[in-house]
DNA sequence: ACACCGATTATCT
DNA sequence: GATAATCGGTGTA
């Protein structure tokens, strides 16, 4: 296993939020908490794809101060509270003011000789699964305070392994969005085949 | 295996 | 006042 390298903020400045959800698999998430760090390979992914999106926050341009966040630059963090009870970790992609995300579903559990060697001396690894975007903020610590902020900043970083073999991808149409009309038909989610997710 | 349901609250209308 | 990019539990099969 070769050691990760970040991933750079031009990856997530392209316009495609497509291709990014796609090629998001397999990459390193790690969050730190109070010096407390965990850490998930991707495994499912959705884009939204902003304005001529239904599914998006931000459809038909709608700007509020929750929305804001989507108007950012790519590799800003966008966190918000679903049904009152679960946060939702979403990577805001494309240049500012074109709000495009990326809501992270799903993780797998990864050890310690993967992580960077900076991270491994207070690493705390889970078990279990994080197969829902819901499962994988509590697992790994996201918290409403880390929306709006930037990855790679001192507590969110992505990495990816630049010699693995890409994952093999199962694409299907996104969850939970059936408000969405036709758009909830888009083949916008993604998956690792070998994970086994909360909806096929 | 699948259907239904309640939780719980910031956000939007 | 209604809604929501979910989840875990319960019930039926």
């Amino acid at each position: 296993m070769t050691e990760p390298v970040l991933v750079e903020q031009t990856f997530f400045l392209r316009d495609d939020v497509v291709s990014i959800a796609l090629e998001l698999i397999g990459k390193l998430l790690i969050v730190k908490n109070q010096g407390v760090v965990k850490a998930g390979i991707i495994a499912e992914t959705e884009a939204y794809a902003g304005i001529g999106d239904k599914a998006s926050h931000a459809y038909g341009g709608r700007r509020t101060t929750r929305t804001e966040t989507l108007y950012r630059a790519g590799g800003t963090v966008y966190v918000y509270l679903c049904y009152g009870v679960h946060h939702l970790f979403n990577i805001v992609t494309n240049q500012e003011n074109i709000p495009h995300a990326i809501l992270i579903r799903g993780i797998l559990p990864v050890n310690e000789e993967a992580i960077p060697e900076n991270f491994r001396d207070r690493f705390e690894a889970w078990n279990g699964t994080a197969n829902g975007p819901g499962k994988l903020t509590k697992k790994l610590g996201i918290h409403a305070e880390h929306n709006a902020i930037m990855l790679n900043s001192g507590s969110i970083w992505l990495y990816e392994f630049p010699e693995s073999h890409p994952f093999e991808i199962v694409t299907t149409s996104r969850v939970g969005i059936d408000y969405a009309g036709k758009d909830a038909y888009l083949p916008y989610r993604f998956y690792a085949r070998h994970y086994k997710p909360a909806k096929v």
